[in-house]
DNA sequence: GCCAACGTTGGC
DNA sequence: GCCAACGTTGGC
């Protein structure tokens, strides 16, 4: 099993909005990078744990705790004209992008970033790294048990 | 709104 | 295949 941290802008998918879903369950469509649709596709297993973040708001950080629920399968928005995700180059013959379903497990408080920033055993989550972008990244059993421990 | 970092695109 | 230009992410 493996560990993960996922973004996701509260605007548009928030902790409380994934708990108001059927099976508080969720596609996390809209992956347009190749390394994070990688990551859903070649390593996410049902079962996987994540830690739910909320990144470009007003107070970033780890707002839950959730589970992958469904492997990797085509993303629906890659094929909707009007959908903001569209993307004229994917066919389903050929998709190009992929999401899973994640599940929540549990809203907890939220532990933002400058909260995250000052524990030294969190100092090599790549989420610390500058410049970091990446929406989907790969966390340490040993930096989630942390957080988990801390919430 | 600024800006650093980084990914993608496209001309050559 | 190089690389400049451009677009996006995301914290602050």
């Amino acid at each position: 099993m493996r560990y993960w941290l996922m973004k996701s802008e509260p605007s548009d998918v928030s902790i409380d909005d994934l708990a108001a879903m059927p099976d508080q369950s969720v596609a996390w469509y809209g992956i347009r990078n190749y390394q994070a649709r990688n990551f859903m596709r070649d390593q996410m297993k049902v079962g996987d744990k994540v830690l739910f973040y909320h990144s470009s708001c007003a107070e970033p950080g780890v707002a839950g705790l959730a589970r992958v629920s469904k492997l990797a399968y085509p993303d629906e928005t890659q094929f909707d004209p009007a959908n903001k995700y569209f993307d004229p180059k994917a066919t389903r013959e050929n998709p190009r992008w992929l999401n899973v379903d994640v599940q929540l497990v549990k809203k907890t408080r939220l532990m933002p970033l400058a909260e995250m920033r000052g524990y030294p055993e969190l100092a090599n989550m790549r989420l610390m790294q500058r410049g970091n972008r990446l929406s989907i990244t790969p966390v340490d059993p040993a930096e989630y048990d942390f957080i988990v421990k801390h919430l």
